[in-house]
DNA sequence: CCGGATCCTTAACGATACTG
DNA sequence: CAGTATCGTTAAGGATCCGG
């Protein structure tokens, strides 16, 4: 209902949905290396996941148009992965969001040393 | 495991378990405006949401030092949210992402009239 | 090598009712 | 006004097995 309406209109909405996939944004950041192999891409991430949700997490993110699946013919099959157009232009996000990620982190740090001082 | 000790070392991994809340990312984007009391804060909301999940959402984002809870004691009761110091910082990320989401938003419409027509 | 199909578990979300 | 407690629902993610 309004949901359906709101995407598509609210710019925070929209992308919030993209980004609600749990490993969209990191599978983004890989790609922003470059074309990548599914075998390569999974071994990237940062933990363990099986090709199952890989393979979904890519579907998703090739049906919202921000990756393009390339697949050569032939034997062994080989597949990449890309940014799409709309895709190369979330970099800025990307980056934006790496520098508040390490200030967050920083923060963390010095919550959880805080904390440890006042246990002392 | 790996999940527990990589939140806090990769700023991604990071990033996405903040945003990870439906709402988070539009309750952070409310409080650009400065402190805000609950019941604004839910008429303002995009969709209808209940005063619980609003509720929910607003203690994960307090838990996590993104935003500061300020309690007046009083009758009626009265409380205001505001961006905490490192949820000033994300100010940044937001305007990104708006400018990304309103792009995502001119590609999803082009590719829809695109559809629209070959469908003629 | 790169998946799809299926089933299961979990966690987010939402609805309702109640409280200081 | 601003919540909490509880419960039901649903969607995302993960495990396993099968296929081109």
């Amino acid at each position: 209902m309004a949901k359906k309406e709101l995407f598509g209109l609210c710019p925070y909405v929209t992308a919030q949905k993209v980004l609600t996939g749990k490993w969209s944004m990191y599978i983004l950041y890989l790609l922003t290396d470059g074309p990548i192999r599914f075998n390569e891409l999974q071994r990237r991430m940062p933990e363990e996941m099986t090709h199952t949700t890989l393979s979904r997490q890519l579907k998703t993110l090739e049906d919202e148009g921000l990756i393009v699946r390339i697949e050569y013919q032939q034997i062994p099959p080989k597949v990449e992965y890309q940014l799409s157009e709309i895709g190369e232009k979330f970099r800025k996000v990307l980056s934006v969001l790496e520098v508040w990620g390490n200030e967050y982190i920083a923060y963390l740090d010095d919550v959880k040393r805080t904390l440890r001082e006042a246990g002392t």
